[in-house]
DNA sequence: TCCGATAAAATTGTCGGACAATAATGCCGG
DNA sequence: CCGGCATTATTGTCCGACAATTTTATCGGA
């Protein structure tokens, strides 16, 4: 998980170079949703081995951000409405279990970041920083509940609709709605309320879905 | 997922064969838990090149049966008590998921189903029996649930809490413990009350949780 | 004897080549 | 235009090799 963005080759191993550039080119738009990834081709352009380059297409298929079909190759992965909307479905549940970990173990300093997000996150200008924010707020809880397996779990779904994720957010009413949406979560923490902010972060996965859902056809895979 | 329980060496692929091999030794105790299994090792045992065991190591890896270690090769993964509690959150928010999800696409014979697998494990006469419908009773949620993924994470903690389970239920206590709660949730979804079959299937993985627990140091890792 | 440092062995990480098996592509006759 | 066949491209698997790293064995000194 999370390496520096660039400059990769310095004191990783082979295939976690050829990890971070594939994860670099999905990220940043270079290899398209669906398009096939040709062993040769990496070989190639990044001089390694075809040991190393396939043991990251199976690293990376692994962690959800590549499709795999025997004898065909992988591809960077791309999920029919369906499956987005079942992802949806286990990452609702997984985060209302996070914030009801988290919410115990949450100390003053704890608190005082999530606050800090949702101000840094309704004061940003441009849509980077608010991502930016609210992924951070987003990554309190899974941290503060002590449940690493839990966190990488949540980590790995959001790799899985990374994809979609900055094709919205462009929108002026929906970053109200998040704000809002982050404010009754926050809320309801600083409150101790367990059950509101369970059933509020479960609203707030849910308003995330509803606006996934409206993007077109074209967004998603057949 | 899910492969044929023996003779895997007919139709699959050699890494598959290999996938198998291991999983069937680990299932079966032969290799116990901790235990390192080196490369040359299988390529000599089972006839293979490097290439595949090294790919059947990452898959398991991946599927949490083993864990790796760079430049220390894999072992059959062994979690600390700590850890299979964390497994058991996250079990009981994704198995009450699978029950809501899987209430209102349960039908007449799906109903049956349910209803048979408890009867069996009422009746079962050995302890294999009675875990064998256990498991077959879990599952039919996650079947039915139509939602893959999910299905596929619970078993995917199913295999790494296994080592665990022919550790316990040798207690006749808890046999009868267990089909309480399994006709608990049974009722419930019966009923065709979602809260209830949620509470009631958190209230299972609880109790087995609660027993796991009960297992002496020994069974864990450090 | 016990301990720490060094040397030897074992194991993994990566490369390159080779070939069979399978899938994708293009050609060609109908 | 279409189906069947040959060609090509790509993956699956094996092998051998060597560097990097860890583990084990050896040995000298306190």
């Amino acid at each position: 998980m999370t390496e520096s963005p660039l400059s990769a080759a310095e004191n990783a191993s082979t295939v976690e170079t050829v990890v971070a550039a594939i994860t670099e080119g999905v990220r940043s738009g270079l290899l398209a949703p669906g398009q096939r990834l040709v062993e040769a081709d990496f070989t190639r352009r990044l001089g390694v081995g075809r040991s190393s380059v396939r043991e990251a297409f199976r690293r990376l298929t692994a962690d959800g951000l590549l499709a795999f079909v025997p004898h065909r190759g992988v591809s960077v992965r791309q999920l029919t409405r369906g499956e987005v909307d079942n992802l949806f479905d286990i990452r609702g549940a997984l985060e209302a279990l996070a914030v009801r970990l988290a919410l115990p173990r949450l100390d003053r300093a704890a608190l005082a970041a999530l606050q800090a997000r949702l101000d840094a996150a309704e004061a940003a200008g441009d849509m980077a920083a608010f991502s930016a924010c609210n992924r951070e707020w987003h990554a309190l809880f899974p941290a503060a509940a002590a449940n690493p397996q839990l966190a990488a779990m949540i980590a790995g779904l959001g790799n899985s609709i990374y994809w979609l994720q900055f094709r919205v957010l462009v929108d002026r009413d929906r970053t109200f709605a998040t704000n809002a949406e982050h404010r009754a979560v926050t809320a309801a923490v600083l409150a101790g309320d367990a059950e509101a902010a369970e059933r509020a972060m479960r609203a707030h996965v849910d308003g995330s879905r509803r606006l996934i859902q409206s993007l077109p056809d074209s967004c998603f895979a057949a």
